[in-house]
DNA sequence: CTTATTGTTGACCTATTTCATCAACATAGT
DNA sequence: ACTATGTTGATGAAATAGGTCAACAATAAG
C-alpha cells in the first residue's frame, strides 16, 4: 500500500518550483538537488507534468522548467493521477468488470471508501498549501537546508 | 497504491468465516472455493490470522477454522496490519529516521494526512459490518452464489 | 493401529513493478 | 559552431507480489 516515487518525488519537485515562482525557468538538476532526486529519473516524471499543463518546459540554455498553473489551482489529486493513475487501492474499484463479484462484493464496498478517503485529502489540497506549510515551519526556501 | 492481495484475499476468508458462524470448523478448502481463492495460498493467510488471535484451527478429519473473536470486534484495519503491516503511503510516516528530512519535510505531513484517512475507515468497519451489508444486499450467504 | 483427511510449514518459482541509469537526440542561446 | 539544456527510448537491477508444490504433523474414524 504504497505510494509510488514518481507521485512523491513529483510532488516534491512541483513544491520546490513554486517556491521559486518569479525567478524564470529552473534547472531540473537544481531541483533534482535540492530534492535529492536523481536527475535522470526526474527527467521522466518531466514529460507527464507538460502533458498535464502544470509545468512548461524551455531548451538550452537558460532552459529549465516553469509553473504554468498557479499554486494553489495544483490539487495532489491531479499530480497523482497524472503520475500514478488511480489510487484505487483493488483495481475492481475503478473497473469494475474485471471481477465478475463486483456487484455482490461487499468488500469492494469498502475499498471505495478507502479510496474515497484518501481522495479527500488530495483534492483538498494544493501545492499552495505545501508552500505555507514550509513558510509556518520557519523555513522560507529549501535551499537553506540542501546546500 | 494498491492493497496487497493478502489484505483483500484474507477479509473475505474473514467474512466467509462470519457467514458459518456456529457451524463449528469450516474446511480451507471451502473458503477457497466459496471466496475464489487459490486453497495453497489462502494456507498461508491462516497463520497470521491465528497468531492474530482472530480465527483458531482444528486439524485432522472434521478439521477446518473457526473464529475466534466475534465478527463485531474484528476491524478490518486489524486484518490488515496482520497479513500486510502499516497501509502508510510512504516508509518515513512511520519511520521517520528512513529520511533526513523527515522532520522539516511538508509533504510527509500530507502523507500522514492520508494513511490517517484510510485508517479511519479501515478502524471504522467490522467484519460484522460487513455481514450486515451482505444481508442488506439480499445475500444471506455466499454459497448460493459460488456452487 | 492404520488410514484418510485435514491443517502447517518452508522451499521454490515466476511475473510484474519500481526505480533508476545511460546514451542518443532535439533545441536554443551565445 | 558550440555548449547547455530538456526529450525520449532502451535497458537493467532489485524488490515485491502472487502463487505452487511437497514434505510434514495431527487427529478422527474404522
Amino acid at each position: 500500500m504504497k505510494l509510488s516515487t514518481r507521485t512523491r518525488y513529483g510532488t516534491r519537485a512541483l513544491l520546490e518550483l513554486a517556491l521559486h515562482q518569479g525567478e524564470g525557468p529552473v534547472f531540473l538538476k537544481d531541483i533534482a538537488r535540492q530534492q535529492q532526486i536523481s536527475l535522470s529519473y526526474l527527467e521522466h516524471l518531466v514529460a507527464p507534468l507538460i502533458s498535464g499543463g502544470i509545468i512548461r518546459s524551455v531548451k538550452g540554455p537558460k532552459g529549465g522548467v516553469t509553473l504554468v498553473k498557479k499554486p494553489e489551482d495544483i490539487r495532489l489529486m491531479e499530480i497523482t493521477l497524472l503520475l500514478e493513475g488511480s489510487i484505487a487501492p483493488v483495481e475492481c474499484v475503478d473497473n469494475p468488470d474485471v471481477c465478475e463479484r463486483s456487484t455482490h462484493c461487499v468488500t469492494r464496498d469498502i475499498w471505495t471508501e478507502v479510496k474515497d478517503a484518501m481522495n479527500g485529502v488530495l483534492e483538498a489540497t494544493t501545492i499552495q498549501d505545501l508552500v505555507e506549510r514550509q513558510k509556518a515551519k520557519g523555513l522560507p526556501g529549501s535551499s537553506m537546508y540542501y546546500i
